[in-house]
DNA sequence: TCTACACTTCAACGATCATTGAAATGTAGG
DNA sequence: CCTACATTTCAATGATCGTTGAAGTGTAGA
């Protein structure tokens, strides 16, 4: 991920309504959600969703895909890992006083990490 | 961190003069960089810089201090720390798609991480 | 105290963003 | 083909953002 990018995903999650989007299809799963229901669970009209949904996908933070009348969205978890990489590598320098404590933080849940990468 | 002061760091992140910013303190390290220099390295106008480090303080992302007849500013390692664990946990939920790719991407500089934790 | 210097605050502007209703697109079923 | 439905595109609006020059604040030294 370039810095382009990463501007790009910043900027997108600088936003109220389209970072409840990206939470809300996170917890979805990999299924995620129909514009339909993301709209109720995020409380924003159609049109304005629908705006906010381009934003996120040209930032490479979710996917979409038709599914009969509706389209269904999904995170894209290669993207948001991607941007944590970038925060962390390119631009905190991999520094230990930044990276060490967030990465403990998340230990109950996600130990050590081998295989599991597929960046 | 709570989402609004996520928000507030996404936003500030999602601006290229101020990404550049943050990214030229983190590589000046702890002692950080005076406002002059910061200008300079960044390319922008001592008003214009001003105006962004606010916005980048105000976002938890940077610290200052006077010194002598220049004002210093440094990163705020605990504030991009935080950030990072938000994106991780509170957004992400520990997903090992998202998660553990990233983590794997930095181990060459910063391995498991035990007491080097302070949140 | 006077001047120079480093930076910030103020006021103004054009540009971009978020939101809305109306119209268009695409899909499914009768 | 026609109607209903889910979502997007379009056009227009007010709001916020990024940038600039001019003026202000605070610090250091002669």
């Amino acid at each position: 991920m370039d810095e382009r990018q990463a501007l790009a995903a910043f900027a997108a999650l600088g936003q109220e309504h389209r970072l409840r989007v990206v939470r809300a299809l996170v917890t979805a799963g990999p299924d995620g959600l129909p514009a339909g229901a993301l709209a109720e669970a995020v409380g924003v009209g159609a049109t304005n969703l629908s705006f906010h949904l381009k934003e996120l996908a040209r930032a490479g933070l979710v996917l979409s895909r038709r599914e009969g009348r509706s389209i269904r969205y999904r995170a894209d978890f290669s993207g948001l890992s991607e941007l944590i990489r970038f925060l962390m590598r390119d631009c905190c320098q991999g520094r230990p006083e930044v990276c060490a404590p967030a990465i403990a933080a998340l230990s109950p849940c996600c130990p050590p990490a081998e295989d599991t990468a597929r960046a």
